[in-house]
DNA sequence: TCTGGGGTCCTAGGACCC
DNA sequence: TCTGGGGTCCTAGGACCC
C-alpha cells in the first residue's frame, strides 16, 4: 500500500486530500511512522523525529495513528490476496508476498501483470486506496520491483533481467543491508550491487560474517530461493514505552515495569502462549540501551510471575540518570497457554521473602514526570482521532489546548470538506468513537441522513490558527496547509 | 524538542555435559 | 609433565525490517 496510514488518513478526512499528512507519535519524542507524499516533498519521512518533520513541514496535519482503521483495511487487502493463493507472507499491516504460481494464478510475465493490475484494481474498489505491484521469480525482486512501482503503479522484471538490472543499484538496495553494512561495504569500497558481486562470496564472507556475508552475496548475484511462507508461529511478545520525561524515581520506575509486564502478559495471553523467558530492557537518558532476561524452569503466562521476574531484573540494573524506556517481553514461547506450577513454584522460592504490593504505590504515580503530563481532561482529545457529537455527528480532532478541542465534523464521503466547530474539552456531548469505514458500506445509505449533523449552516467560526497551539501544557493541533484551516470551504 | 514500537535473526562467550 | 572435542542452553548485544 503506498504510504498506507497517512494515505488512509485522506482518504477518512476529505479536508486533507492533495494536502501533506504525517501520521505518528505526537509527544515529545514521537517519530514519524508515515508521511504522505505531499509531506515527503517536504523532506518528511519514516522514522524521522517528528520535531524534524514540523521544522521541515510546519503546515503539514499532524495525527495520532488510528491502528484499528489500518487494520481493518489491511484485513481486507489481505484477504483479496488469500484469493490469488494460499501462500501470502503478510510482512506488515500493509505490505506482504504472494506466491501466484502456487495459487495457479499466473504462470507466466502475461498472466502475472494481468493478475497484478487486477488486484490493484480490487484494492481500490474496495478499499479507496492505491496499492503497488512488484511482479518477479524471487522475494527480494518483487520486493524491489514494488518499491520502483510505487506509488499506484506495478513493476514486472522479466526473468533473465535480473543480474543487470541489480548491478548498478546501491548496496542498501538488498534486503539485510541496512546503514552499518552499508557502511562497512563503503569503507571496504563497495557501493553498488555489482560490486558485490565481483568481491566474490570469500570476501563477503570475510568482511560481514558467515551466514550474513554468504546471505547478502547470493542477494547480490539475484539468487534468493526463500519459499513464501503463510504461517509463521510468534517467537516472542513484547511491549514498551518511551516516556515524554525521563524517569528518576525508583518507585516510579518498578511500578512502570510492573504496568509493562501486566500489558505484555494480556497480550501473551491473547495470542494463546505461555512464555519461559522473561526480558528487561531499559534506554537510559544518553540513548544507551540494555536488555536483561531470566529463564523459567517452564513457561508461563501468569501476570504475577513475570511481575516478578522483570522486578527482579530491574534490581541488578543502574538507573542513575535517569530512564527514557521501558520495556517488557516474554520469549520462549510454547504454543499452547498452561499453567506452570514449577515456574511459579520456583519464582515463589526466589522471591521469598520480598513483598508485591501494588495497591501502596499509586500516591506517587501523581509525580509530574514522564508521559503525558497535560490535564486529563485535554488528554482525551488526540489530533486525528474520531469523535462524534449528539448534534454534529462525526467528526475527528483537529486539535486541542486551553481548555478547548476543535472538531471537523466530515465523514470518509463528505463531498466537501467538513465544517470546524469548537468545544470545551469537557463538553458531554462529544465523545470519542470508532473509525468509519473508508468505503461508504451499501447497507448505511438509507440510514446515514437520520444522524447527518442537524444544522450544517449553524456551525462556529473556525477558530484563530494557532490559538489551541499556545496551550504551554503540550496542547497539539493538526495544522492545515494552504490555508485551509482558516478558510471557508 | 534527537532518536517509536514490535518484531526477527545472528554472534559470541561461558556454563555444563558427555 | 598445562589444559580435547563436541553439543546445547543461557545471556547480552547488535543489525535489520516495517
Amino acid at each position: 500500500m503506498d504510504a498506507f496510514f497517512a494515505a488512509a488518513e485522506q482518504a477518512a478526512k476529505p479536508s486533507l486530500r492533495g494536502k501533506p499528512v504525517v501520521v505518528g507519535g505526537l509527544g515529545p519524542r514521537g517519530v514519524v511512522a508515515t508521511a504522505s507524499y505531499e509531506a515527503r516533498r517536504f523532506g518528511v519521512h519514516s522514522a524521522m523525529p517528528m520535531a524534524q518533520a514540523r521544522r521541515l513541514c510546519p503546515n503539514a496535519a499532524y495525527l495520532v495513528p488510528r491502528f484499528a482503521l489500518y487494520r481493518s483495511v489491511s484485513d481486507q487487502v489481505m484477504e483479496l490476496l488469500g484469493a490469488l493463493s494460499p501462500l501470502v507472507e503478510p510482512l506488515s499491516l500493509d505490505e506482504a508476498f504472494v506466491d501466484l504460481e502456487a495459487g495457479g494464478t499466473a504462470d507466466d510475465s502475461r498472466s502475472a501483470r494481468e493478475a497484478g493490475e487486477r488486484l490493484r484494481r480490487d484494492i481500490l474498489r474496495t478499499t479507496g486506496l492505491t496499492g503497488s505491484v512488484g511482479l518477479a521469480g524471487s522475494k527480494m525482486l518483487a520486493k524491489i520491483a514494488s518499491e520502483q512501482a510505487k506509488p499506484d503503479g506495478l513493476v514486472l522484471i522479466e526473468p533473465g533481467t535480473e543480474r543487470e538490472l541489480l548491478g548498478p543499484l546501491p548496496v542498501r538496495t538488498l534486503p539485510g543491508v541496512g546503514p552499518a553494512t552499508g557502511e562497512h561495504l563503503r569503507r571496504a569500497g563497495m557501493t553498488t550491487v555489482a560490486d558485490l558481486a565481483a568481491a566474490g562470496e570469500d570476501e563477503l564472507v570475510r568482511l560481514l560474517g558467515r551466514a550474513h556475508g554468504g546471505a547478502v552475496f547470493r542477494m547480490a548475484i539475484g539468487h534468493d530461493d526463500r519459499p513464501v511462507v503463510a504461517e509463521r508461529d510468534a517467537k516472542s511478545v513484547s511491549v514498551e514505552d518511551t516516556f515524554d520525561v525521563d524517569l528518576h524515581d525508583r518507585v516510579r520506575i518498578r511500578m512502570e515495569v510492573e504496568r509493562l509486564a501486566d500489558r505484555c502478559v494480556r497480550r501473551l495471553r491473547a495470542s494463546g502462549h505461555s512464555g519461559r523467558t522473561i526480558v528487561l530492557k531499559v534506554r537510559r537518558f544518553d540513548f544507551s540501551t540494555l536488555t536483561r532476561s531470566e529463564t523459567l524452569r517452564g513457561p508461563t503466562d501468569d501476570a504475577a510471575v513475570v511481575r516478578e521476574a522483570a522486578a527482579r531484573l530491574l534490581e541488578a540494573v543502574d538507573t542513575t540518570g535517569g530512564v527514557r524506556l521501558l520495556g517488557v517481553g516474554v520469549s520462549g514461547l510454547a504454543d499452547y497457554t498452561q499453567e506452570d506450577l514449577f515456574a511459579q513454584a520456583a519464582a515463589g522460592e526466589r522471591q521469598d521473602g520480598e513483598e508485591t504490593d501494588p495497591s501502596r504505590e499509586p500516591v506517587l504515580m501523581e509525580q509530574a514526570q514522564g508521559r503525558d503530563t497535560r490535564p486529563e481532561a485535554e488528554r482525551r482529545w488526540s489530533a486525528g482521532q474520531d469523535v462524534r457529537h449528539g448534534d454534529y455527528g462525526a467528526g475527528w480532532v483537529q486539535g486541542s489546548g486551553l481548555g478547548r478541542v476543535t472538531v471537523r465534523f466530515e465523514e470518509p464521503w463528505s463531498a466537501v470538506p467538513g465544517r470546524v466547530r469548537t468545544f470545551a474539552v469537557d463538553d458531554p456531548g462529544l465523545q470519542p468513537s470508532d473509525p468509519l469505514p473508508l468505503v461508504r458500506p451499501p447497507e448505511d445509505q438509507s440510514s446515514w441522513p437520520a444522524s447527518r449533523p442537524k444544522s450544517r449552516s449553524a456551525a462556529d467560526p473556525e477558530p484563530e490558527p494557532g490559538s489551541a497551539d499556545a496551550s504551554p501544557g503540550g496542547g497539539e493541533v493538526a495544522g492545515l496547509c494552504g490555508g485551509e484551516g482558516r478558510s471557508r470551504p
